[in-house]
DNA sequence: ATAATTAAGTGGTCTGACCACTTATAATAT
DNA sequence: ATATTATAAGTGGTCAGACCACTTAATTAT
């Protein structure tokens, strides 16, 4: 179907010839957009298309006056990307709030052999922080949890929709809620993580 | 970290307020790159610049001399995309995997109470079909859960994710266990579900 | 009324120009 | 000679304007 292949198409796969052969590795600086744009004959906007495409991917990184690097992907940009305008389309604030409960069961489940007395003291802290507001108290919890899960790609999807939740909505929970998660960590019991959430 | 922002990054957002605002769904047009660049008084480049990355996401579709529209993601654009770039980072595909793996618990404990008789006589159909090829089993046996489950942003997020795994790593199950899925919903024993997976 | 032609709109691409910033080089002061 | 400073070169960020190819709407000729 396409017919006619647009050049910053071919930039792209110029590209990942480039790194192939250069074996480029993260960290790793990538020719500049005017050499790419002379060497491949082409004009340096359409050189700049691909590269503003694939750096919104987040598989390149730009510092000015520097040059472009190659860096490590990072799959919660395209995520994050995806969810900002996918949530458009399907703008239903129930499953976006649905969804992020999900994923603190899950982040609970992560979390749950890998905690020890250290850790569930450090969670037992939060919760008592009387300096943190009700909003303050579930983003600290839950990503205390997410840090122990180790699962970074999850941690910044439920980052990207506990922050579109606070920016809509004040869905607050008491202190006996994180007691709750609190016990449930400190005794394993992972079976008890599906209750939660059950009365809301 | 990012102390100046690109004006491609604002189009983005102006464009996601675009679609909310006029309530854009996959098919209709969006406003052309000249529109934009003068609404927005920034150059056409830079609109373009936002125009291409998303359009390599698979976000929207351009036809010449037509215009721009807006489009059903494909995940499998981006993963393509991402397949020739991304060396195979471990911990990225070890996050992604995981990842994958407790949204399709999600997904289960989020049909469970929404599958009648005849659903789950869907379901044992599929795992039944000797036409699937195990990979395609995985797929079509979640999707169909997901479409229970009655989030779309969850199974969106999946949707990538399962795109992703296809094209890396060819991840086999038993049919053992997707019988014992179909057990667990249809006995709707949500506790089960946390003892999915854990002999991976 | 119908068909053919024209004009207007849209994406695709290139060129050339600045700006802001970083790094390497050269000039200067010590 | 060395250290400091000033300059130049390189790089990404952005814009304006120009064509081209293509589609659609408007106009004109039949």
């Amino acid at each position: 179907m396409p017919t006619t292949v647009k050049v910053y198409q071919q930039v792209l796969k110029e590209m990942q010839q480039i790194i192939k052969e250069k074996e480029l590795e993260p960290g790793d600086r990538l020719p500049s957009e005017r050499y790419l744009a002379d060497k491949l004959k082409i004009g340096r906007s359409s050189v700049r298309e691909a590269l503003r495409a694939i750096e919104l991917l987040g598989l390149i990184e730009t510092k000015q006056g520097e040059g472009t690097f190659l860096r490590d992907y990072q799959s919660y940009h395209t995520v994050e990307l995806l969810a900002g305008f996918v949530l458009q389309d399907h703008n239903t604030q129930r499953e976006i709030m649905e969804a992020k409960k999900m994923l603190e069961k899950n982040a609970i489940e992560l979390a749950i052999d890998k905690m020890d007395d250290a850790a569930l003291e450090s969670i037992e802290l939060i919760i008592n922080d009387d300096n943190l507001t009700h909003t303050q108290l579930h983003d600290e919890f839950f990503a205390h949890i997410f840090s122990y899960g180790q699962n970074f790609l999850l941690y910044k999807i439920w980052r990207f929709m506990q922050d579109f939740s606070k920016s809509v909505k004040n869905n607050t929970y008491g202190i006996d809620f994180y007691n709750q998660i609190a016990e449930i960590l400190k005794t394993k019991k992972h079976h008890q993580i599906y209750t939660l959430y059950s009365e809301q």
